[in-house]
DNA sequence: TTTTCTTACCAAAGGGTTTTGGTAGAAATA
DNA sequence: TATTTCTACCAAAACCCTTTGGTAAGAAAA
C-alpha cells in the first residue's frame, strides 16, 4: 500500500519500473484514490472557500461569475476543491464563515467585496486561517490581497474631468462601508486638493451599484440650481441609470453632462453614447487571488502577497469638455 | 463515542438527558466533529457539484450567479458542500465531469445549459450518478430535470407578434446545439403553423447570446430587400444589440421593427424603450433545482423529478402593431 | 574486505468518524 | 411470576488513505 501511495503520488523514492507497474495495475483495477481518505489522512481539506455575498433581491453584478472563473481552473489544477456559498450581509455572513473554518471544510478563503471594517477579516487572522482579500479593508495587521488601485483610478478619471474644464463633478459612489468606495473618494478628493478646487459636499452620493439607483441620484442632482457638469460612477451599471436620466431631460451626454463609468462591462462600448469608464482585469484577478492563496498555503508570509493592480482608463464618448458654467460672476468675466 | 455520535447527530435512541450532556461537554471543550472523518465513515462526499460553462473569453450572463445564490442556501442547509468548477464546452469538460464523479468528490450533480444531444447527461445515465438538470436534453432515458417552457414562452411571444399583424418575424436564436434554443424554434414554428403562415427560413438565424452578435444579426436583416417588421431574440443582451442596429438606421423601435427579449435582466425595463421580454424565475428555479437533488439523493425516482416552469412575458414598449406591408398584392387590396 | 551511504520498498500505526451487532435494565404484557 | 418488548447505551470493526520508522540489497568509499 505504502509504495502504491508513494508511487501515485509521485514521490522520489520509487523506481520508475515499480510506479508503472503501479499505474498499469491501478488502471486495469479502475482504481481511483479516495480523496475523503486522503483528506483525512493528509488532515487537509483539500478546499478552498468562497462566499458570495447575498445582495437583496436581484441580480448580483456579473462580477463575480467572472472571479469565479478566474479561480476555478487555478484551483482545480491544483487538485482543491472550490465551496461556493451565499450569504447576506450581517451577523449570518459571519456565521458562515465560522462553519467553514472551525468546521475544518476548507485550507483557506478567498475574501471578495471587502469592508473598511471588515470583522470577517478581523476573525481569520484571529484564528490565524490562510485568507487572501479581493480588495482591501482597513485592518493594520498583515495580510495577503489583491486590491484594484481603486483610489488611482478615480483620481486618474478626476483628473480627466478636471482637465476638460469641469469644476463642479458629482461623485456616485458605491455604499461606504465598502473599502474600495472609500478609497475612490479619497482619490477624487486628492485630484481637487492637487488642482485647488473646493468640493461641494452636497454632490457627494452613495449608490447601490445598480442602474435604478443611478438614475435616481442622477435626477436628484439634476434637480439642484447648479448642478454637477460631470458626474463620476461607482459601477458602470450606475452610469447607465445617469444616462437614462440625463437623456430623459434632453440634456445631450458628453456635452451637457460628462459621466465616466466603472468596470468596463461588455454592454459599456454599445452604450449610447459608448461610455467611457475603468477597465479591471476581472478574470485574471481571480486567477491571480487564487495563485496567491496557493503561495500562501504553501507559507509564503502575508507580506510577501500584497498585490495592487491599476485600471485602466477607456475613453470613449460619454465625456467632453465642460460647458462654460453660467454663473453670474464667470459670466461677467467671460464677457468682458 | 457511539452515544457522542448519536446524540450529536439527532438519533432518537438516546435519552434527551444524556444528549444535553453530551451537547454541554462538547460546548465545554470546543469540540466540533470533524467532517472529513464523517464523509469517510459514512462513505459520502457531502457535496455536489456544479460545472460552469466557460464561454469564449467576455463575461457570462448574469444567470449562472443568479443560479448559483439560489442553490447555495439549499445545499448549505443540508449541509452539503456546493462545488463549483469552471470548464470550456468540448473533451475537457466530460473530463471534468469525470474527476468529480469517478474520483467521488461529489454525492451528486446538477447540469445547467442542457445541450440537446447532450454526452454529460448520457455519461452520468452510464454511471448511474444521482444528478438533475436544468433544463431538458434529446435522451430519453429518465432522468430529473427542471426546465422552463421555452417552446411555450417562445409560442406565446410569438402568438403575441402575429396577434400585431406582423407575418415576418425574425427569430434570433441561441446556438442550435442548446437544447432550450431548439425548443424556442418549435415554439415560433407552431405559432407559424396554427396561423396558416409560412416561415421564411432565410430570417431565422443563430446568435452568440450577447449584444455584439444581436447587433450584427440585425444589421444583416436589415439589409434585406424585404426586412422583417419584428425579430424575437434569444436573450435580452442580443436584444440590446438589436436595438442598437435598429436605432442606428433612424427607424423606430415598436414602430417600424417590433423586439422581444428573453430573460428580463434588470437591465431591460431601463432600456430605451424599455424591453418587452419573457421572465424567468432563476433564482427560485436555482433553489427547486437544489431541492429536487435532495430528493434524487433521497431516493426519489427520476420520473417523479421532472418541472416545466412557464416563462411569463413581460409587456413593455418594444412591440407594436406591425406597419403595413407593401407588397404589389397587398397594396392593391388595401387601396381598393 | 569492511564500512557507509543510497535506493527501493514495506509493516504498522494513525486519522476521526459511523455502523454493526450487541447488552443491560426497565416497563409492559401474559 | 415469567416472558416479551422497548429504551438507552456501548465495544469493536470498518472506512481508505498517508506517514513514520524502519529493512534489505546494492553501490561507493575507506
Amino acid at each position: 500500500m505504502t509504495t502504491v501511495s508513494r508511487a501515485l503520488n509521485g514521490y522520489d523514492d520509487v523506481s520508475e519500473t515499480t510506479r508503472a507497474r503501479v499505474i498499469d495495475a491501478a488502471q486495469a483495477a479502475g482504481y481511483r484514490p479516495n480523496p475523503v481518505a486522503r483528506r483525512l489522512a493528509l488532515g487537509r481539506a483539500e478546499a478552498i472557500g468562497l462566499v458570495l455575498p447575498r445582495s437583496v433581491g436581484d441580480f448580483v453584478d456579473p462580477f463575480f461569475t467572472e472571479l469565479l472563473r478566474g479561480m476555478a481552473s487555478v484551483f482545480e489544477d491544483a487538485n482543491l476543491d472550490l465551496i461556493v456559498t451565499a450569504a447576506p450581509e450581517g451577523p449570518a455572513e459571519l456565521r458562515v464563515y465560522r462553519r467553514l473554518v472551525e468546521g475544518r471544510r476548507v485550507d483557506g478563503l478567498i475574501v471578495a467585496r471587502t469592508r473598511s471594517h471588515d470583522e470577517r477579516i478581523e476573525y481569520l487572522l484571529d484564528q490565524d486561517f490562510p485568507f487572501v482579500c479581493h480588495g482591501r479593508t482597513g485592518s493594520d495587521r498583515p495580510h495577503a490581497y489583491l486590491d484594484m488601485d481603486n483610489e488611482g483610478g478615480f483620481l486618474e478619471a478626476t483628473q480627466r474631468l478636471i482637465g476638460l474644464g469641469h469644476r463642479r463633478i458629482a461623485l456616485i459612489n458605491a455604499p461606504m462601508n465598502l473599502a474600495f468606495a472609500q478609497a475612490r473618494l479619497i482619490g477624487y478628493e486628492r485630484a481637487h486638493a492637487d488642482a485647488g478646487i473646493e468640493i461641494d459636499r452636497t454632490i457627494l452620493c452613495e449608490s447601490d451599484l445598480n442602474e435604478e439607483s443611478g438614475h435616481d441620484i442622477a435626477n436628484r442632482l439634476l434637480d439642484f440650481d447648479e448642478p454637477p457638469t460631470a458626474m463620476l460612477c461607482a459601477s458602470d451599471f450606475t452610469a447607465l441609470g445617469v444616462m437614462r436620466a440625463v437623456k430623459a431631460r434632453g440634456l445631450e451626454i458628453g456635452v451637457d453632462v460628462s459621466i465616466i463609468g466603472y468596470d468596463d462591462i461588455p454592454l459599456a462600448q454599445y452604450a449610447d453614447p459608448p461610455l467611457t469608464t475603468m477597465h479591471q482585469q476581472i478574470h485574471r484577478g481571480g486567477a491571480r487571488v487564487a495563485e496567491m492563496l496557493l503561495a500562501r498555503l504553501a507559507g509564503t508570509p502575508p507580506e510577501d502577497l500584497q498585490e495592487v493592480w491599476p485600471p485602466r482608463l477607456v475613453s470613449r464618448a460619454t465625456d467632453g469638455p465642460a460647458k462654460p458654467i453660467k454663473t453670474p460672476q464667470e459670466f461677467v468675466e467671460a464677457t468682458t
